[in-house]
DNA sequence: CTGAAAGCGCTAACAC
DNA sequence: GTGTTAGCGCTTTCAG
């Protein structure tokens, strides 16, 4: 064992105590930056030392310490999620497929919370860029301009997701929300129905969908489209609660009724539900008095009873997709394309 | 000192290129020390250089390179958080708890996945270990005993949580999931339910429900619980394939046979959403065939129809107080009770 | 209340 | 292939 030193170190910082670069190093008898090269690049290292390094890792329990390594090398390794919030189901497979790409390449991801609100937005941002991440992934709209402004400042590449804006701040995985409004109200139209609603959140995308709809409808000479607005996040219970507002004469008249609406569009799954849900209670037929079609395709909608059509969309895609970006770019690789529209599916099921 | 060559420093480093607390020092014609005071610690500091540093800051767009604060002060205000998965509904409360809580203090969260079965863990542990994070948040259990050893090891405050386990690591809240099997037994019995069966994930948690569930009804006289275990997570579909193996008999006799399961205890809301969807298909009366009481209480059991009876667990109440518990402790103040329990409720609703 | 010096643990530049 | 040196940007320690 080693002698105990009769003096304490004199005015020594008190370093955090774990085990560092150099214990390894001076354990394997190299110096310093060869058991960075055995750990870091293995390739550029004698195999003798190579063993002996990681046999002196082993011994020590050693775990290099990555905030050290991310300011020597400008790559922290780190890449940041900003959500609205991380409770809504909608960004979960992105989440997920984000996460598991990234930490196959040795990163880790971040989280933060934006709110539907956005006040605390210039806060978060900061909170962000102070950690210096090798990449931001946005999912949901920055709100203010002022923060768009400064993410670009930054210089950190971005990544926006599930939109296809007219101007992309840097790189873009997404689709369009206007397409998915005219898919619908086409397909809708093409089923025979005539008198159309939207039930959606009151979040811009939604909005989007629910606009593009309405034109789409009219465009096809429909009725005018009766538009319900909820707060976001959208709730099953909203679902239910819209019901009534969606179709006011029920109470009285029961379905059948000549302009009683006979589609609805739903901004999400859980408000499709949520609606699919009180139409049984009233005791209306889904899909004959009232054909419903949700958004996300959550198994929530394939397993309803009956099973709710809805717009799938590959969230699991963008997530994979928006790591790959970044990590290219962190990579130091060119991005030939900035943009992906992943597109969309329509799928058909027993509700219309 | 040495000399100096003539020439200007050529050999420098290629900095990051971001403005740094030194550009804001000489801007506001004070040490860097003094800016970082300014910042840190207002109150250390002369109103007037306060302002000058503000205005500096402001002039510039500083923002503070918080690796490099990490590194300087072993503190990095960033919490890991381990999940099974991110995309199970159950522990979102707790994820954005504990994001806000943290958050309103200055940390950020790090999020990673170590899967049911738990093959990546070490690497995991590495990767963040390697962050030097001030706190570690576990949900779910950690497979190896030699990935808790390493944690251990790791000096970093941890705090498990969503069980109740005799060995705590460090920090725990959560609560018994025997008493929640037992408890909802003694329900079951008391409304007059004989026949039992449970429908559980395969995951440990759920197991110890499903057996405290099974011995309680054997200790009130009743007859053995049926057990249907499903592969963790649990999937509405899961759910609604259980309903056949629970109930064999049911394409035949209809219910009501002697000896026919009339009260199901599922391990999740999704297990018992699905249950419940089958059971309406399949013509069955929730609940005067069939009780059925899921776990979670999430939005869905509340608003399905009939609304399903559910066991409450507090996952907001659990994030803020692990968050609290890793601030307190990177705060330096000692943590009292290191021992949560947040308890939970059984919510009546007509499924039952 | 303010500052100079030292160094957190690691890696980019340059030698040899 | 391996080592030396000089920082990355900040905060601690010690002095005024």
């Amino acid at each position: 064992m080693t002698s105990e030193p009769p003096v304490p170190a004199k005015r020594s910082r008190r370093s955090s105590g774990a085990v560092t670069l150099h214990d390894v190093a001076r354990l394997a008898g190299v110096a310093p930056i060869t058991a960075s090269r055995a750990l870091n690049t293995p390739a550029q290292v004698s195999p003798e030392v190579l063993k002996k390094v990681q046999e002196a890792v082993a011994r020590t329990g050693y775990v290099p310490n990555r905030l050290a390594g991310g300011l020597a090398s400008t790559r922290s390794r780190l890449v940041a999620l900003v959500v609205p919030t991380v409770s809504g189901p909608v960004f979960l497979d992105t989440i997920q497929a984000l996460t598991e790409t990234l930490d196959a390449a040795g990163y880790q991801l971040m989280v933060g919370q934006a709110g539907y609100e956005g006040r605390r937005e210039d806060a978060l941002l900061e909170a962000i860029i102070g950690r210096r991440p090798d990449g931001i992934v946005l999912t949901g709209i920055l709100h203010s301009d002022a923060s768009r402004r400064r993410l670009l400042a930054s210089g950190i590449p971005v990544v926006e997701t599930w939109d296809l804006t007219p101007t992309p701040l840097d790189m873009l995985v997404g689709f369009s929300h206007q397409a998915v409004g005219e898919a619908v109200a086409r397909y809708l139209h093409g089923r025979g129905r005539r008198r159309l609603a939207t039930l959606s959140g009151d979040d811009p995308r939604a909005q989007q969908r629910a606009a593009a709809f309405a034109r789409a409808a009219q465009a096809l000479g429909l009725p005018p489209v009766r538009a319900h607005v909820v707060p976001a996040p959208t709730t099953l219970q909203a679902g239910r609660g819209a019901l009534a507002a969606l179709m006011p004469g029920l109470a009285g008249q029961g379905a059948g009724a000549a302009d009683a609406v006979d589609a609805v569009f739903c901004s999400s799954d859980l408000l499709a539900l949520g609606l699919l849900t009180e139409a049984r209670v009233q005791g209306l037929d889904v899909p004959a008095d009232l054909a419903v079609v949700g958004f996300g395709n959550l198994e929530m909608a394939a397993q309803a009873a009956p099973a709710i059509s809805s717009v799938n969309i590959n969230g699991a895609g963008i997530g994979e997709q928006a790591a790959r970006f970044l990590i290219a770019r962190a990579e130091g690789q060119a991005v030939a394309e900035r943009v992906v529209d992943i597109g969309f599916e329509l799928i058909e099921r027993q509700s219309s």
